[in-house]
DNA sequence: GCAAAAGTGTTCAAAATACACCCATGC
DNA sequence: GCATGGGTGTATTTTGAACACTTTTGC
């Protein structure tokens, strides 16, 4: 088993069996809606951040661990959001890959190759609160949402469910306040929620919503380095956490 | 093994290992919120209808072979929820008398005893629609969501989860239609929203609300039975199966 | 006669939507 | 000079909330 400090493997008999956590990590970078992907040296397509559930953890701090692992921080909103447990959705030939990698004998990554369901988790990140941590062999990267790349077994469904779901609870997440820098513009604001519901809002009934929402305050600043009109700054007041989503 | 034709037993080589599914079953009968419980013959507490995931199903699939084996049916709204993961939501005595009932040898039941996690369903169902069916050994009843009995391990807040989500879910879910048989009353419908949401709702203008929806219809009946002003009875129009929830 | 259940409309407030003009800059 | 991005306000429509009185029967 090779292994160094920038990873970590999985022991058979550490994990629970048959059952992944797989993270699909957003992030608003450049106008554009971002997910962390990874990719192993010798491997085709790219797949998402996930990781195996340890006896003594919940999924959740499964997730966490992973995210922490890879992004250096666990301060984030997560929450489950689907389990994909299609018989069919393991794909044997990738398994096969990672154990050829990482597993000193057939033997011993045998277990790799049975059926996986998957807990699918969201995450919002903060762009710039990430420094991506990638093993020697394994390639990290942000892809824009509306341009990904071939991606593993059914991860792109994974990633599509991962959207509905933030699609149907705008409402309720503080999407802004988890996916912005402490100080953002109105446009970028809005732009996240166009991404996500996939239409335009009026630039004017946006902003009043918003502002009359409460939770949004207009600083005494404007975007530097810009002479001409520029765009004002505004910051979140106070976390959104009060209300439960679940 | 002992078995007969009203129960199924489960082999360790044929199920997914470590995992089961749970249902909470929701009903509307005598204008309360209904769930349905069941409690064998030795065992002090009443729980979910659960089981495992057999090897060439989804976890989809399994439960609704476990709703229809109890219910007669599989004809009904079924939706996943939460997936329940703490490390010691496991109740080992409970599966131990479990194992005694069914297992020939100690041996035999031995993989019973390991951790499961439980993927919580809901579903919703016609109460008149229901043929409950269970084993000899075995109880099936409708409680009352606000009467539960003591129940099995974490099986309580599976089902306070389960309504947590059918609250937040309301406006989306055809919830009248799923639980009402095809002619109702004003007042049960309002009836379920007021038990789901904890809340009255004023008579006049929650039935504006649903008739301006368009959905519910009006019929020229009323009530039979009762001479003095009886209501008037609704239907519902179109299965409201255009919404996609996720 | 009084409590319980059911029928029926109006008014007001709040929220969502639609929409137009001005300004400064980069090209 | 014109396209781009950003600042600002008003009018209309739609939706939600509040609210009262009458009828019939059971007890």
């Amino acid at each position: 088993m090779k292994k160094d400090n920038f990873d970590y493997y999985y022991k058979e008999e550490d994990i629970h069996p048959g059952f992944s956590v797989d993270c699909v990590i957003f992030s608003f970078h450049k106008r554009k809606l971002q997910v962390l992907l990874r990719k192993f040296a010798l491997e085709d397509y790219w797949s998402l951040l996930g990781g195996f559930m340890y006896n003594h953890e919940d999924s959740e701090q499964a997730a966490y661990r992973i995210l922490e692992h890879h992004t250096g921080t666990r301060n984030m909103f997560l929450r489950q959001f689907h389990l994909f447990s299609d018989p069919t959705r393991t794909d044997m030939e990738q398994n096969k890959n990672y154990i050829n990698r990482n597993a000193s004998s057939e033997e011993e990554g045998k277990w790799l190759l049975r059926r996986f369901i998957t807990m699918g988790y969201y995450a919002l990140v903060k762009y710039d609160n990430v420094k991506l941590s990638a093993a020697p062999d394994e390639s990290l990267k942000w892809y824009d949402i509306q341009k990904l790349p071939h991606l593993q077994s059914d991860h792109e469904n994974i990633i599509k469910t991962a959207l509905k779901t933030i699609r149907a609870m705008l409402p309720v997440i503080p999407i802004g306040y988890e996916l912005l820098p402490e100080k953002f513009t109105m446009t970028e604001l809005r732009k996240i929620y166009e991404i996500i519901m996939e239409k335009e809002f009026d630039r004017r009934n946006f902003q009043r919503k918003i502002l009359s929402e409460g939770s949004v305050v207009q600083l005494d600043e404007t975007v530097s380095g810009k002479t001409y009109n520029p765009p004002i700054l505004y910051s979140f007041r106070a976390p959104d956490m009060d209300k439960e989503l679940l």
